[in-house]
DNA sequence: CGCAATATAAATTTATAGATTTTTTGGAAT
DNA sequence: ATTCCAAAAAATCTATAAATTTATATTGCG
């Protein structure tokens, strides 16, 4: 017997899965802006690759709602915009709200702990790397996916857990667009105890009522935030 | 001024968009068989194209679940299981429900009339091409996706739609793939008219628990199905 | 003599480079 | 100002090369 178990996945290593991680921070972190034009020939140059491992990740991504392809024409950085952060958020919170709740009719003492486990996790972890500016700390991040990721995980489906993970794509990156200097006023930390503290009671209308509040919350806060979209606030826009 | 309106969409006319829509005919109707390798030689001699537009229709039918990619050693035909398709069934009654729901709270008299008119043509046009022996009726099948697709279009969620029709076309598959000589004894057409009945009397939880009934006996008809499921009914399988 | 491990060969996936269409752009003519 | 045409850019596709995996055969050891 040995005592490091042989490695299930003897990592991916493609170039078309590099490049589909790396494209995918980029859109992600807004280093790639929305609704820019993807150029083969910028692609190549910016990745260091060729067409066909790229085709592979942009087509990858499109199926993840990061891009968009139209025919003959070329790929493009999925658009913004209110109204589909707005549709986004509302269909997040109707099918995490269907999630949580199957998951918690399937509920076992191994989710339980699984799901304390996560929250604590994130608890000891800041938000934010800075003290005074507010400064993204991907460890959070990280926590932070897991511990929603759990919520639903019992539910026993792959297939709505892996939806429900889109959509949280999808958002995860307005909220990097977002410049919103007004997260540290939120207390997410107490929501998400919050939230434990209602799945472990067994109360699931509270629970979802405190997770769709949670998610409406944060798009609230950047759908004021007028530097990521369009501000036609004024009334047309001259051409 | 014209008479024809200039078409919107002047037809996508990429080789890769023809050889996803031929790759995915032969998926649903089962002429690729499950768990099969899509080696490129085959593929490229069968569809007469290239690797390129290949590679992209592969890779846009593994993002609709019916294809699978393995790193490193290529595409294979997405196995199929019990155990996948009660799941991808509990899956459709859950999200269909609440997307009905949805509907349902938004409705219109458009919304409605769509409806209606959608299960009145469906009602037409025969369920099996002979009278004898059940022969898949092309133009029925379209006529019931769009019913399906009418039920659930007034929620409101892109996204949401788009996930519905992922499930219905792995669902789908599973259907072409049983023999079911057992159709012709369901009254469909019932079910289609009791549904709709339900959705305009305003009775969501009536038309929610016949529509998961309608897919759940669906369903139970393919899990007993020993054709087309390694059917381990004795014990175990000798090598 | 049989089994296991290793090295070699074949097959297949992945990547690169170049050719072919298609769309877009800019300018000239109506 | 609008339409048409030609040149340029860009996307799509084919063909070829490189890298990786799977299969086969050979060698060493129990």
């Amino acid at each position: 017997m040995e005592l490091t178990a042989a490695p299930p996945l003897p990592a991916p290593s493609t170039q078309a899965s590099h490049v589909y991680d790396r494209l995918r921070e980029d859109l992600l972190s807004g280093r790639l802006a929305p609704s820019r034009k993807l150029q083969m020939r910028f692609l190549t140059e910016t990745y260091q690759t060729g067409q066909t491992p790229l085709r592979e990740a942009l087509n990858r991504l499109t199926a993840d709602g990061l891009v968009e392809v139209r025919e003959q024409r070329g790929f493009y950085v999925k658009d913004v915009s209110r109204a589909e952060l707005a549709e986004l958020t509302k269909t997040r919170c109707w099918v995490e709200a269907l999630a949580l709740r199957e998951s918690m009719a399937a509920s076992t003492p191994q989710w339980e702990e699984q799901l304390v486990l996560a929250q604590h996790r994130l608890s000891r972890v800041p938000r934010s790397l800075s003290a005074t500016a507010f400064e993204d700390n991907p460890e959070w991040e990280k926590l932070h996916r897991v511990y929603h990721r759990a919520l639903i995980g019992q539910c026993g489906s792959q297939s709505l857990i892996a939806f429900c993970g889109q959509l949280a794509d999808q958002l995860y990156r307005y909220r990097r667009l977002s410049i919103s200097k007004a997260f540290p006023s939120r207390h997410v930390g107490d929501e998400h105890a919050a939230i434990t503290e209602a799945v472990l009671s067994g109360d699931s209308d509270l629970a979802v009522k405190l997770l769709a509040a949670h998610y409406q919350r944060t798009a609230d806060v950047i759908l004021q935030d007028e530097a990521i979209f369009p501000e036609l606030r004024g009334e047309a826009h001259r051409a």
